[in-house]
DNA sequence: TCATATAGTGTCTAAAACTATACTATTACG
DNA sequence: CGTAATAGTATAGTTTTAGACACTATATGA
């Protein structure tokens, strides 16, 4: 918890902002809400394009946090299951509405704009 | 829109995040959402630690990205106006939804680990 | 002529965040 | 003994984001 403790904020949606504000947490938190629990490597090969030690620091820093769970099983190779929290699971109503408000904008205000021959050339 | 243009995304919350994920973003459209119509230099009384330029960049992205709107009145000193647009009032929900949730996260997970000794010495 | 008010710019620096790439441990299996 | 599987580390480097701080333009009014 002690990266949220050293850091200060105006208001507590920049909290929740600290929360899920890295590069692939949401879609970290997004995977494991809607397919429950999920190994290391299925979580890594559900996304492409993102690095080991990104996927490592992103998954340790959701479990610091309380979102995400981390559950090793002592055997060889290695099996580690992540699963969300409780509070983690409270944060999906609000993906949810950044995901709905993302795609209206896209439709109503990047894809008209991506017709629009000012933006060639 | 420029720098929603360049950038890629896996899903459109990151989209969405893109646009209220700046340092300050989310400050100025809280106010602006709460009380209005506000000068560039009132928003700035409103924010301490804010420095000019940071004002102002986040204000600039914030307008092409269309969340809020900049009306230049042509007289010395200069006066401007900000304001959100539509989109800009649409994503107002989701930002009370973050602050209700950091709240509940603040006095359920964090304060309870603060007045626990294990974070002292 | 000089200070004031307002909404900015310009330049540089520092710190965070992210990426690339190679490497490790352990045990089973052939 | 050599290889594969899994979940990571280590080290280095790049890119992005934020901050410090000084400077500008222009009409007004003393």
């Amino acid at each position: 918890m002690s990266r949220l403790f050293s850091k200060t904020f105006n208001c507590e949606k920049e909290l929740t902002l600290t929360i899920i504000g890295g590069k692939w947490k949401m879609l970290i938190m997004w995977h494991l809400g809607k397919e429950g629990t999920k190994r290391f490597g299925e979580l890594k090969s559900m996304m492409p394009g993102i690095t080991q030690r990104m996927l490592v620091s992103q998954l340790r820093e959701l479990e610091e946090d309380q979102i995400v769970h981390r559950k090793v099983y002592p055997v060889v190779p290695p099996k580690v299951e992540y699963s969300l929290t409780e509070h983690g699971r409270s944060l999906m109503p609000i993906l949810k509405s950044m995901d709905e408000w993302g795609k209206n904008y896209m439709e109503t205000v990047i894809e008209p704009e991506m017709n629009n021959s000012s933006h060639m050339g």
